[in-house]
RNA sequence: GGCGCCAUAGCCAAGCGGUAAGGCACGAGUCUGCAAAACUCUGAUCAUCGGUUCGAUUCCGAUUGGCGCCUCCA
């Protein structure tokens, strides 16, 4: 069946094909290791795990190249301001190296505990630095370059075409509008390549350029490059790379070797929150602890972010957070009765489910439709292991851990409680429901959940 | 000022020319000593105003409102 994918390069959707069937390659723009990533940063890397497992699940293999910033990103191009490892190095009284370890690792314990499928190939740019020196030099041998005292620039003057993601003419664009024009750069939209590294700079590397360091699109063409070749399949990365990031790549690999780098350019929205941006005024910008803190395993998470497309915003509420809590456990509950079921499932039907579900995600990942499939294939009134391995097959996908749902034996629970069931249980076998409503508050106030029917009663942590 | 996205029931949201998927909440019911859980049932004419069409939530225009980019940001 074709996928489809919508394409960033020409505003639509385009069947997807890959330049090699064998092995698909794919780069993906990864995170600015200096701070722990928000639930914003992290739908981004939710969508690109969808992605990865909607084309192994269509029988693909890939090699997926995301790379960690750990090289901080200049305010300016001349090297005004602060940049963020640094900023984030003198908050924390670390260098700048060991912030970047720190969060990089902060992160990738969220991406774990998010399942999301780690890319192939996960590249730290300060790994990459002479890497990245071959791809400019090759940039400024094509002539497509010109240096100041202190910074290397890319010419976009030199390009046929600058803003063929965004749809921006820059040559027409007025300077005097919002943007002060630095007087180094030739025109408005040129960019820094490599930029000599003042005294006090701890991040450099000795280079044809002095003791210096790598603009900061360079990483991704340079590594794209290395790993992935001239010319690969798709590119993803937030919307917000549109305009600047993802258009100096492509005028990177232009001057290159005079290709655009990859075929699909796929692009995340942004979170909203309560219908307005995150900001940290607003006292909104929560991480993945938060969420656990205010009792939401991270998968719960995954499941909120099901409920729309990659290519809206999505708009974050404690009640959608809720909501999909409670989904969420009623899906595993639901896949554990088809797993206890026996009764007979004809197999048009498991096909017709496995029909609907590929045409939903091969439509440009529409995760919506797929989860509507997924609660038909659960409510259906045949409880069938037929049923619930499909739902397996499907997680594959939506890597929700669906058969995660273990019911909790007395024996796992801690002595007192057990003592306490037992109690209540005795209770309840003389008719005493003034005792077992004491014990069962008890055990509530206590974290437990207490379920009563006539098989006996299930006492859950929360 | 320039460019772009969006507006569907209380909440999160699919659909995008033939008369509104799904989840959650609310309400009702089954079960239960009660409660919880589970299960069943239950709700919208698609921001507003025009236009195109036999027919529009779906196309076009205007208005209102939200969001984004144009200096780093998923």
């Amino acid at each position: 069946m074709d996928i489809k994918f919508y394409n960033t390069l020409t505003r639509q959707k385009e069947v997807f094909t890959p330049i090699n069937k064998e092995e698909i390659r794919i780069y993906s723009c990864g995170p600015t290791v200096y701070y722990f990533a928000h639930i914003g940063n992290l739908r981004a890397y939710l969508f690109m795990d969808t992605l990865r497992r909607v084309l192994k699940y269509n029988g693909y293999r890939l090699k997926h190249v995301m790379n960690i910033t750990d090289v901080g990103h200049l305010v300016s191009d001349a090297d005004e301001g602060e940049d963020k490892m640094i900023k984030a190095a003198k908050r924390e009284n670390k260098n700048p190296f060991e912030i970047a370890e720190f969060y990089m690792n902060a992160f990738l314990e969220d991406i774990r505990k998010l399942n999301i499928d780690k890319p192939e190939i996960i590249a730290r740019a300060t790994e990459h630095i002479d890497i990245m020196e071959q791809y400019v030099q090759q940039i400024i041998n094509n002539g497509y370059t010109y240096q100041t005292e202190d910074t290397v620039y890319f010419d976009t003057s030199k390009l046929d075409k600058y803003g063929v993601l965004s749809n921006r003419n820059i040559k027409e664009q007025k300077a005097g509008a919002r943007v002060e024009f630095d007087t180094n750069k030739k025109n408005i939209s040129d960019f820094a390549l490599w930029i000599k590294a003042p005294e006090n700079h701890i991040m450099k590397w000795n280079s044809f350029f002095g003791k210096s360091y790598p603009g900061w699109h360079l990483e991704c063409s340079a590594m794209g490059y290395h790993y992935l070749g001239k010319h690969f399949d798709i590119h993803t990365g937030g919307v917000d790379h549109i305009p600047i990031h993802h258009e100096n790549e492509i005028a990177q690999s232009k001057g290159f070797c005079g290709t655009i780098p990859a075929n699909f350019w796929m692009h995340v929205e942004f979170l909203q929150i309560n219908g307005g941006k995150m900001s940290k005024s607003l006292n909104n910008l929560y991480t993945l602890k938060d969420l656990e803190d205010k009792g939401y395993e991270p998968l719960v998470y995954r499941m909120f972010n099901f409920t729309s497309n990659y290519r809206g915003q999505i708009n974050f509420t404690f009640e959608a957070m809720d909501a999909a809590k409670v989904a969420l456990a009623r899906l595993r509950e639901g896949y554990l009765k088809h797993l206890e079921g026996n009764e007979e499932i004809e197999k048009e039907m498991i096909e017709s489910y496995e029909q609907k579900f590929l045409m939903a995600i091969n439509d440009d990942l529409n995760m919506p439709v797929a989860m509507s499939v997924v609660w038909d294939v659960v409510k259906n009134p045949k409880k069938s292991k037929k049923l619930a391995n499909l739902l397996l097959q499907f997680d594959e996908v939506l890597g929700l851990q669906l058969n995660n749902y273990h019911k909790q034996e007395k024996s796992d629970l801690p002595v007192e409680i057990q003592e306490l069931i037992t109690q209540r249980n005795e209770a309840r076998n003389n008719k005493n429901w003034t005792e077992s409503d004491r014990i069962r508050d008890i055990l509530i106030s206590n974290g437990y959940n207490v379920k009563d029917s006539k098989d006996g009663t299930i006492v859950e942590k929360q």
